[in-house]
DNA sequence: CTCCCGATAT
DNA sequence: ATATCAGGAG
């Protein structure tokens, strides 16, 4: 899509959703990097119930590794794919302290590096721990950019490159809650509320659903 | 491509 | 009953 139709979008969006931030709970960048590992195919409501007791006991790489993997799972048992997670979650705390002191590094290449963090997650976490310009693509970025026509991806990393062409560098991070939120209060993966979306003039895909 | 594999909405 | 939820690894 042209730059001058994604800035007109990128508008309607901006004035429906100002706040524009993470639904995510966390207070610094381990607890952003955790929080964000946890929440692949899991609500941030799920995510935020576990990490608020979680986030109690465990400040740093060096509180995770002294857990057991099986004492990892049963305090973020209640969200999806909870072993996985917590091999994952356990092997990068590792690495955070044999590496990187136990500080979360700030750049893609260090960050995807670690076990269970992908390109999504890395982005995530520099655009909102680190304030670095990152457009990260999930499944709502995804799905609601092709459905607005600001893309024509197959997967990801085209939506998220070419998003970067034709969104503003300064407004990124932005953007990417803003289709996030859109994704979950409208433009819904099942049911797309397409009745009362505000960019339904504009939508390509732009249905009556029946009922 | 498959597997991971709980909670929730429809 | 089934699709989906801030995906990533093998």
């Amino acid at each position: 899509m042209k730059k001058q139709a994604v800035s007109e979008a990128l508008e309607i969006l901006e004035a429906t959703y100002p706040s524009a931030e993470s639904e995510l709970d966390f207070t610094n960048s381990f607890e952003c990097l955790v929080a964000t590992m946890l929440s692949a195919q899991c609500t941030d409501q799920r995510v935020n119930l576990i990490t608020a007791t979680l986030f109690k006991e465990i400040k740093g790489p060096e509180d995770v590794v002294q857990l057991s993997e099986e004492e990892l799972q049963q305090k973020i048992r209640s969200c999806n794919y909870y072993k996985t997670k917590s091999k994952h979650l356990l092997a990068a705390c590792q690495q955070l302290l044999a590496q990187h002191n136990g500080f979360i590094p700030n750049n893609r290449e260090a960050l995807m590096a670690l076990p269970g963090v992908g390109r999504k997650t890395a982005n995530v976490v520099l655009s909102n721990a680190f304030g670095v310009p990152a457009l990260a693509v999930d499944t709502h970025v995804f799905r609601v950019s092709n459905r607005l026509g600001l893309v024509r991806a197959g997967d990801p990393l085209e939506t998220e490159q070419q998003l970067m062409k034709t969104v503003p560098r300064d407004k990124w991070s932005a953007a990417h809650h803003w289709l996030i939120l859109h994704g979950r209060r409208v433009c819904h993966a099942r049911k797309p509320n397409c009745i009362s979306c505000p960019l339904n003039h504009l939508c390509p895909t732009f249905t009556v659903s029946k009922q």
